[in-house]
DNA sequence: TGCACGATGAAC
DNA sequence: TTCATCGTGCAC
């Protein structure tokens, strides 16, 4: 198990969404370590996305975006869930891989079929906000050993107002896990 | 300062 | 299908 590098999120979003599947999640807090393997993702592209968040221009909430990759963007949604993402790309760039779905292995009890799910069970909140992935609080790891996954694609969730960006196959998913968190009809190309 | 609206989840 | 519930961004 290696800790993913700066190097790997300063990549293509599409890419780094991709090569996120099947990799480790970790989340250190009070001695207590939880993991969860990696999914499902959706893909962000940078402002000229118009489901991306950074869309709207640089703004108290989408600083991270636009800063270093490899650190965490974790925002509010509806007033009650919290998303958590990874900032991809060169400074500047502001795109990201939003998190979507968890298959619990260690240390974790409650369901992670969801964004906002997964943050509450990884207790990952907004004081994670711009938290650097290569620290301690929460990080990534993969296992170079562990086979691709096959990997199943649609589009994103939620993003109907985003005109033609709505209907990109932006959302992929580990096509044979039980932990998926549902929703549109899926394609698989 | 006010207001419309979500990268959701759970209940009905 | 509906609703809970509030941070954000933008209009005024």
């Amino acid at each position: 198990m290696e800790k993913l590098s700066r190097r790997f999120y300063a990549r293509d979003t599409k890419q780094v969404a991709l090569d996120l599947l099947g990799t480790y999640l970790v989340r250190m807090q009070n001695g207590v370590r939880r993991v969860g393997r990696i999914v499902e993702v959706e893909a962000y592209l940078g402002p000229h996305d118009l489901a991306a968040h950074s869309a709207r221009g640089r703004t108290a909430r989408t600083e991270v975006m636009f800063g270093q990759p490899g650190h965490a963007y974790v925002y509010m949604i509806y007033g009650m869930h919290c998303c958590f993402n990874v900032v991809t790309e060169r400074v500047g760039h502001a795109s990201a891989v939003l998190i979507r779905a968890l298959e619990p292995l260690e240390n974790v009890t409650a369901n992670t079929r969801g964004p906002g799910l997964l943050c509450r069970a990884l207790d990952i909140d907004r004081r994670l906000n711009g938290a650097d992935l290569l620290g301690e609080e929460i990080s990534i790891f993969a296992d170079k050993q562990a086979a691709r996954p096959m990997i199943g694609r649609s589009a994103r969730i939620g993003v109907a107002y985003a005109r033609h960006w709505a209907a990109r196959l932006l959302r992929f998913y580990v096509r044979d896990s039980a932990y998926l968190s549902r929703r549109p009809k899926d394609r698989t190309e």
